[in-house]
DNA sequence: AGGCTAACGCCACACTGTGGCATTTTCGTC
DNA sequence: GACGAAAATGCCACAGTGTGGCGTTAGCCT
């Protein structure tokens, strides 16, 4: 509950990233199944810290829990902690960053034709019945994370910049700044939907709140004083 | 034991943590000029920071340089320079911010009639022209910075999204979901502008960059794959 | 069974951001 | 011009995050 402005600190090593882009562990969603004791036990422990965090953090607020007190209730070191995963934040936002994980491997499997922003659409949509039970039970609370601490609602919406920067490299098109602007588009209608799904999380609208923002997009354009 | 302190500092930031998006220091384009030598000189050290802070953060990167090291050149000790910023990152968004304020201020005094993309544009104009020749100097490096650096770009995004917020609350109109639709293509469509500007950063094409991604909106909507 | 290697834990360190408190500087007033 | 009040500053200590080094453990392979 204690909001405080500590979100600021965790700044220091993202900053220090270089090698940003890079992927720490196995993408959650290529099937890939650890086959050695060794890969799953590191893929246990890995949901466990996500897991945690999640009530973790709801329980106490982002801001207002200490790593430490993550690193104790999983019993993990914190040099452990840091080989698979890079930030405090990055711990919290793993719910989100697996749908843009998933997203971008439905958009590469999408058949492309008409228009794009239809394809753009209907592959988030192919994505959320992609995703598992497991998955919609963390995403709402994450959601709420966000909303609650301005650090991780930062590196969220960095790391939404970075899928669309991906998204135009992979949707190549001769005219980069129309398909740039669709992409923006896009996803601040998926964000749109996100803040009507919010406050309840009714399980099974936000297709439905998806679609409406998206329809809404033309008109929009059009709207006077 | 140590808790007894650790809960007393947290209630403490708790409360301050309110006025986050808050401006701790009058902002520089309201024409207040400050009178008093206190005012006058708080001002001068505010300068110094943030104009140091761009050319040093120039020079040496954002993430290799060390926040005593800007202390030192401004000669600041590091509580009174917290006391002027929140955070290392906020020092090098000054140009940003100041921006953005200046923006919130022109759409106040705008006439608001005729279709709401036009008013949102011609806010934007009539900010860049209001910005004077310092800002100019200072805002290209700003947005090298701000590209060259994840946690950079992630507090800018923050801010940027703030602003929105802001926007939506003064222009309250009936359907807020079109309202938000529509700011938020608009800040994508200066964000594409700023990308095509980047580079060399022309000085006087902004406008022109500007305006024609603001012309490509509506036809982004019907890309075809 | 035993070597190999990836993963782990522990330790020390750099850096950011905050609170407490004494000190200096400026303002308003006499 | 002097003086008390208020504000800004400097200095100190500390919490918290993230990194590198290095010895140790545990799973893998033959």
């Amino acid at each position: 509950m204690p909001q405080c402005g500590v979100s600021l600190r965790r700044a220091y090593a993202y900053r220090r990233r270089i090698r940003y882009g890079a992927v720490m562990a196995p993408s959650p969603s290529s099937p890939e199944q650890p086959v050695t004791l060794r890969e799953r036990k590191k893929l246990r422990t890995r949901r466990a810290l996500a897991d945690t965090a999640v009530t973790l953090f709801g329980e106490r607020g982002f801001d207002g829990t200490p790593l430490d007190a993550l690193l104790e209730q999983v019993e993990v070191s914190r040099r452990t902690f840091f080989r698979n995963f890079r930030s405090k934040e990055d711990v919290a936002l793993t719910a989100v960053k697996e749908l843009w994980g998933t997203y971008l491997e439905v958009v590469d499997a999408t058949e492309k034709s008409g228009p794009l922003a239809d394809v753009l659409l209907g592959a988030m949509l192919g994505t959320l019945e992609r995703m598992d039970e497991d998955w919609y039970r963390r995403f709402p609370p994450t959601l709420r994370l966000i909303a609650g601490s301005p650090a991780l609602d930062g590196h969220a919406l960095r790391h939404c910049a970075e899928t669309q920067t991906e998204l135009v490299r992979r949707l190549g098109v001769p005219d980069r700044l129309e398909l740039r602007l669709l992409i923006e588009f896009f996803v601040a209608a998926w964000r749109c939907a996100l803040d009507e799904w919010l406050p309840d999380c009714p399980p099974g609208e936000l297709p439905a709140l998806l679609r409406r923002s998206c329809s809404s997009m033309a008109s929009s354009l059009a709207l006077e004083a």
